[in-house]
DNA sequence: CTGTTTTGGGATAGCGCTATCCTATAGACT
DNA sequence: AGTCTATAGGATAGCGCTATCCCAAAACAG
């Protein structure tokens, strides 16, 4: 039976009161010891029912809510999730950790995000920095990472999703990712622009990442298979991907090799910023050239024309990697340890 | 119900030992105790110079990481700052959160991001949560909080520092703040489209966040300045700011007031979306129609014609709220409470 | 009707650090 | 000299929680 709870003042602890209500408060409220109130509060063990719903009205009443420094310090768990990505410069990776912090926060994580660079160093310095806070997972952008980071991320025995890539032999060691085929959207966007009987079908890359890359290949794949393959067609340049950049590689390429019929763009950027660029030197396109971009990013759908590019499901990645992870977190080993979430070619009227 | 628990074998070791350097280690092996460790690595009151250079060489040579749970459960602070943006899905924030973050991270703070969806409640929330961390610092979007948000700022001592608004009255009790005038702003642009001869100037808005009001405010101040206010021609839609609301507001503008002569959007997606609109349509631009944005968002320079907006120091604002916070993490009083980083505009060709 | 397990609860030692109090010394004053 | 400060170091009690050990009572087996 529920013991009347009188109205407990606050003893006058020792010097140091934070005056916070503390797990010890709802356990001498409910006339039980701490340990039942954390087991009770927590699910742990088995607890009687009746004991859990009393200790749950206590301490709704007096308003605890437990300490996650305190729990960090006992358990050597936070409830941080640290997430790791490039750039937030590209909506790209916002959209990710959008969709991830969205769903790990409904479950109670905090997340604290990390931001690379695209520097191998920085991302290692940046683990490690996370890494002190005993985040309860991790999530990490693709899978190419240096020597130490790697040895961080599994010496910390911390749950580990990666976003975005998938290992390119799924027989392989395989870890835990959520993504799709960078190198088959690469070839499938290409194959497209071949069905529409063009042929001398340039690439142009900006950023150079190791995502990039793989488009990079399955373009060079596909026109290799379609005997269209042509060195002097890769257009690559280090730099951001920007608007203003895809005018200038528009330029360029329209420059150097004005037969060219079409041109993907690795990211939708660099896409919007071309057909402005057509626009304003009066190319027509697709009737003469031929545009394709990567990502469907907002504003590609209002171009002029509409541009044509590969839908990918980031927001959709984001939200399932966090899912996995989530399993993970509670002990459990996910249905499988890969989701390729696919992607689609869609096709508006630049091409 | 309880899963059978595999037979955990002991360790002969301590039987809870986490193998980690601690602070006591340190001491233990520079021979003094773990208070002048903790103040030596510290920097706190004041111990011998040869004492503090003795401990760092050892914390260093043990490879010595103070443990951020430990630290944040004896001292009641962390060192977390946690930062309340609205969306993640307008570039301006992103940049807010970058700048802010990476200052922060420069001086060893950890960024708690939270997106409260311009949702009071949300924020109420997210603040609880966040608060529950005992953040050594606070960066919130706005001035405007629900009554319960405010007295939790407050009530909680935690340092904070608003981020793009300013107090309309500068006399007011005014907290720490770094933005500029958004009615100014709007003002502005407004006086400016006047002097291009514009007399019949609409304004576009999405949203309808604080700001975009406050702009809307002075873009209504600036025609009734000059005689030239019609309250027909504000066109306010609540829904979230994209390139594509910017073409419906477009077209239903030239629909209902074909003999607009300007049209102000209150952000630049909205503007990029007119003028890919205009160009679909065939309307001149500016000749027609002049269109002016704000907040010269990535591409507006890309356009055709390129966008007359309004330059915010985003950047700069994120960077310098992040500064102040520091100072006043520091114990320190900033050199002013408000800093008003300003805004330009950017006449480009579409006015 | 005895063992032998389960089962649900309590007691308590840390987790790694900082804040507070305390002490010993060196210099500064009557 | 003697008393009084600063000054710089040590000692130690928590911060609030969880993990581990322990134990009584109930449930089960032989």
């Amino acid at each position: 039976m529920p013991q009347a709870i009188s109205p407990t003042i606050k003893t006058a602890k020792s010097h140091r009161a934070t005056g916070r209500v503390t797990l010890s408060d709802v356990a001498q409220a409910a006339g039980v010891s701490p340990s039942t109130v954390s087991r009770a509060l927590r699910g742990e063990r088995a607890v009687d029912p009746a004991l859990i719903e009393r200790v749950q009205a206590v301490s709704a009443k007096l308003g605890y809510v437990p300490d996650p420094a305190a729990r960090a310090l006992a358990s050597q768990r936070s409830n941080h999730v640290a997430i790791l990505i490039p750039l937030l410069s590209n909506a790209l990776f916002v959209d990710l950790l959008d969709a991830a912090q969205k769903t790990l926060r409904a479950s109670g994580y905090q997340t604290l995000m990390g931001v690379t660079h695209y520097d191998a160093s920085e991302e290692e310095q940046l683990l490690r920095e996370q890494l002190l806070h005993r985040p309860a997972g991790l999530l990490v952008t693709g899978l190419d990472h240096n020597a130490v980071t790697r040895k961080l991320m599994e010496g910390s025995q911390v749950p580990c999703v990666h976003l975005m890539d998938l290992p390119a032999d799924p027989q392989a060691l395989a870890p835990f990712c959520v993504g799709f085929r960078q190198t088959d959207a690469g070839a499938a966007m290409t194959r497209h622009l071949l069905a529409q009987g063009r042929k001398r079908i340039a690439f142009a890359a900006a950023q150079l990442d190791p995502r990039v890359m793989q488009r990079l290949y399955g373009w060079r794949t596909a026109l290799q298979a379609a005997g269209h393959y042509v060195p002097t067609l890769e257009f690559l340049n280090p730099a951001p991907s920007s608007l203003a950049l895809g005018g200038v590689l528009f330029e360029q390429i329209m420059q150097q090799r004005p037969a060219v019929d079409a041109i993907f763009f690795c990211n939708d950027d660099l896409a919007q910023g071309a057909l402005m660029a057509a626009l304003r030197r009066g190319v027509a396109v697709p009737s003469q050239v031929a545009i394709a971009g990567f990502n469907d990013l907002t504003g590609s759908d209002q171009m002029l024309p509409p541009l044509t590019t590969v839908r990918t499901p980031r927001a959709r990645i984001g939200q399932a990697a966090a899912e996995m992870l989530l399993t993970l977190m509670r002990g459990e080993s996910p249905e499988v340890p890969q989701i390729d979430l696919g992607f689609e070619i869609l096709q508006r009227q630049s091409t």
